[in-house]
DNA sequence: CCAGACGTTGTT
DNA sequence: GTCTGG
DNA sequence: CCAGACGTTGTT
DNA sequence: GTCTGG
């Protein structure tokens, strides 16, 4: 799960505020984000160099096309040191992918019905997220592109589904983002014994079509309880 | 040695 | 690039 | 992740 | 059913 996180009104400055410098990646021109589309991630890097492109859905760097990226959208924290595709990105290229929330889907009798799930005091959040470089040998650009990290659901996120985006609390920012710390044991318990505190509540249908975008995907849906 | 995979969700 | 399976 | 397509010949 | 696009 993780397949749609929203920006809402995330601007690079406030993130830049909120993350303590760092590097930015620029807000793509699009409220709410699926696998395939940009997404803006904060990162640091021992130098700095033009970024080209960044993708939801992470691209290693042997890859032979990008066609991998749709099964990699997202990565299980149990297997993060096993895993091919992630081994090395786990150990020294860590990032943060920011973002005002994300949207669960919660499998029903004859439907599933989206959730927007967002921190009660509605700071952004910081997914935890794997990054790489993939050089297109047709276009010549080279392609940077990530993953969100996912663990077992706690919480009211559990009723909702099995799996949810890992979560940095700001105390662990420094760390993951440092690619010569390199404790990942210690960043994969903290990770998975973290519960923080999130909100949801039901939204519309129309947000499943990753062609709809903007606010209307996060109003809360009407439901029978409020009439 | 070489060839081939390299991934998640969810569902059965 | 690196690991697994044959 | 979910939604939507799923095809050819030939033409511009 | 399975793949692609967002």
């Amino acid at each position: 799960m993780c397949g749609r996180v929203s920006l809402g009104d995330l601007t690079t400055d406030n993130l830049r505020e909120y993350f303590v410098l760092d590097q930015v990646a620029p807000i793509p021109n699009s409220f709410n984000v699926a696998p395939s589309q940009l997404l803006p991630v904060v990162r640091q890097l021992g130098r700095s160099r033009v970024l080209h492109l960044l993708l939801w859905g992470l691209v290693p760097h042997w890859a032979k096309d990008r066609e991998i990226a749709r099964h990699t959208f997202n990565a299980r924290i149990e297997t993060l040191t096993r895993k091919p595709s992630f081994r090395a990105p786990f150990k020294a290229q860590r990032c943060i992918v920011t973002a005002s929330g994300f949207y669960e889907w919660q499998k029903q009798e004859e439907q599933k019905q989206p959730f927007y799930v967002h921190r009660p005091s509605r700071q952004p959040l910081a997914l935890a997220g794997l990054w790489d470089a993939w050089l297109d040998k047709e276009s010549g650009n080279l392609i940077e592109s990530c993953t969100i990290v996912t663990t077992k659901a706690t919480g009211a996120m559990a009723d909702i589904h099995q799996r949810m985006p890992a979560i940095l609390d700001p105390e662990l920012f420094a760390a993951w983002l440092d690619p010569r710390f390199g404790d990942t044991h210690r960043l994969q318990d903290l990770l998975e014994s973290n519960t923080p505190e999130l909100e949801m509540f039901p939204v519309s249908g129309y947000v499943s079509n990753a062609h709809n975008d903007g606010d209307r995907c996060l109003r809360p849906l009407e439901t029978a309880s409020h009439r």
